[in-house]
DNA sequence: TGTAACTCGTACAGCGGTGTTCGACTACGG
DNA sequence: CCGTAGTCGAACACCGCTGTACGAGTTACA
């Protein structure tokens, strides 16, 4: 048995892993209930080999999620969210959406094996991110504070899922998605009584 | 066998058989995958006796999501969808609230059994509901029309599941939902440079 | 009150999934 | 070029689920 606990040490083993974690991640966005075989399989690995990386079909998932959460977390690091808060959102939802579609189904995967609590978790980063910009939004007036920031926050979220559904499903033209989710989010976070604004050009496109 | 085609002639497996349709309806909006075992238990019914009415676990589910969808459309018809559509669509909701709250997660185990696009057909009268009144705020103006209705009326549907997700995990006050899920809608749904409008009150709560 | 309709529990077969064991084989790396 | 870490497939036990079969018991209803 390899090592489970600690790194392989050898070279193609090392490489069985990666070759595990990326077929898993392709698997479970497209089916979050991708059996283990499948994903072995996928990997062009045994079923065996791939339990003797990873102790538990969970085990795997989490480490696919963690993997797939600190990418999408490191290509937020080059967003910029100085500067009017609606702009910053718009951009932060250009490049939170690449990372949405590469996910697909993952995170229902992740629900299921993990628990809910457990995924948010493991979200805290990207999470707390959005939650900094909408606080500033909320001071900064441009963003509404008559509802809480959490609900705000979840329905970024949410809309940028449902986006993906509408995707997959044909009513939803790729090239549009972006700009169809920001002036969604952008309406719904602007105040009661003030004008919704206009997607910045050049930005969600 | 009792009659799986025609309705049962005594009154007590007419009894079953809502005893059932209730038990299923309760258990699958807490947990898509109840199996037909705790279903059949909760119900105070043998597992057999189950499949003596209903063939399979399909069948069932699908006769309780039209049940449910019947339910919840009949009591739309109670709703005022006349005057200013803004203020008919905070109507709309609040009422619709009720039923989405009740089914829970029904809709899932509806997509698993039945697939996303049966349930999609079964959904076909609230949801041409919804489009008529879109399509008449959109005629007059208090809608916005830079985005597809079909995204309109799917982000309506998807802040509602919202709601109900962040009401279980605690996040949301339940008297605060209505007005929440309509003060984030009639946002998201307003013209790219009007003002964003205040929920109506005595309406959503 | 009798009979047909219905229900019950138990037991079974089948399926598809997870996780383990085994012994033989392969290729990495010193 | 050799020892060993790692791999392979096949087979196994186990689980929970669905759907079926049986025979005995109970209940509605005329």
């Amino acid at each position: 048995m390899p090592g489970v606990t600690q790194q392989p040490q050898r070279a193609d083993a090392r490489r069985n892993v990666q070759a595990i974690l990326e077929a898993a991640a392709v698997c479970l966005s497209r089916d979050p209930d991708a059996s283990v075989a499948e994903i072995a399989r996928s990997a062009g690995v045994g079923r065996v080999t791939l339990y003797g990386h990873f102790e538990n079909r969970a085990v795997l998932v989490e480490a696919v999620v963690v993997r797939a959460i600190e990418e999408g977390d490191a290509a937020l690091d080059a967003v910029d969210l100085s500067g009017d808060a609606r702009e910053a959102l718009a951009r932060l939802v250009r490049q939170s959406w690449l990372t949405v579609v590469q996910v697909g189904s993952l995170l229902t995967a992740a629900a299921e094996a993990l628990g809910p609590e457990r995924v948010l978790a493991l979200h805290e980063r990207p999470v707390s991110r959005v939650e900094r910009l909408v606080d500033r939004g909320r001071a900064d007036g441009v963003f509404r504070s008559d509802l809480p920031a959490s609900w705000l926050v979840g329905t970024l979220h949410r809309v940028m899922h449902g986006a993906a559904v509408e995707l997959d499903a044909g009513r939803l033209a790729p090239d549009d998605a972006a700009t169809t989710i920001t002036a969604t989010v952008l309406a719904a976070f602007t105040p009661p009584g003030t004008p919704v604004p206009a997607v910045p050009d050049g930005v969600a496109r």
